[in-house]
DNA sequence: GATGAAACTAGGTTGTG
DNA sequence: CACAACCTAGTTTCATC
């Protein structure tokens, strides 16, 4: 993990189909010397896959919100995870600090499809109370800089 | 925009790199059939690209917390927008209905690199109040499921 | 208009120094 | 890690339905 593979991963992140060839060209380095990295960072995990960026809307998901979830009673992050995966719509979910126990982020077709998958949430096991936040637009969606302080 | 594409988008979205033989043997289409709807699809702008996924703690990249921003006066998504672009720990930001008038993504290296994170952002022009929320686990993240219902 | 097969080109992969 | 050879995949063209 030194600063050439720092900038691999950007290379990578900016555009997953680059060739190998291309990379080494960027970080000064041979197309091989440049997969043997890249097998490597997939190996250790730093790299978790490759995936293509979609058009929500396109694809009909244009509806989104933030969901906090308060938990009755003592529940597991492991529980929550469980729970939480069977639902479509829910495409992150964190345990936080704070008032609420959870946040989860839904994408929905519409407003009536939100309604439903809220609907289904709240009817989760130990889910107490939900407070939605609906976004209205998308301001800005990246991935992290890589190699940032710390 | 058929079933075929939905399937082909699946299959992009699970491994960008998979190969178009690969991605025609799932679909029942020949490669040189596949790529061609990759094109258009890309020409279209459903598929916006390909990304590499990351894990943000090999990066260093460990903390993150959802930030509700208040901001005072009026201020246009546009504005919003602009002003939180130059700040790399910024990930996503999104305009929502209720109380807050913003929810930012922050990314950052540790509690200190998001608290400097946290002075810069309200240190943004018009910007009245922050509520942050730390994120102490990441139970799920997972692209939108295609073809959903609406 | 879109597909499938074949030919050609480019890139991926492995071995050697 | 670079170089080189080999092999696989991407790309284009053409014929077909």
């Amino acid at each position: 993990m030194d600063a050439i593979d720092h900038q691999i991963i950007s290379c990578l992140v900016a555009d997953a189909r680059a060739s190998y060839a291309e990379i080494g060209n960027t970080v000064g380095l041979s197309a091989p010397a440049v997969k043997r990295r890249v097998d490597k960072l997939l190996d250790s995990g730093v790299l978790r896959g490759f995936t293509a960026v979609v058009d929500p809307e396109a694809l009909g998901w244009g509806t989104e919100a933030f969901v906090e979830v308060h938990f009755g009673g003592n529940v597991t992050p492991a529980e929550i995870r469980s729970s939480l995966e069977p639902l479509a719509e829910v495409v992150a979910a964190y345990t936080v600090s704070g008032a609420a126990d959870a946040i989860v982020h839904l994408r929905a077709a519409s407003i009536h499809h939100l309604e439903t998958a809220l609907e289904r949430l709240r009817a989760v096991d130990m889910v107490d109370r939900t407070v939605s936040t609906v976004v209205l637009s998308t301001l800005l969606e990246r991935p992290p800089a890589p190699g940032g302080e710390g």
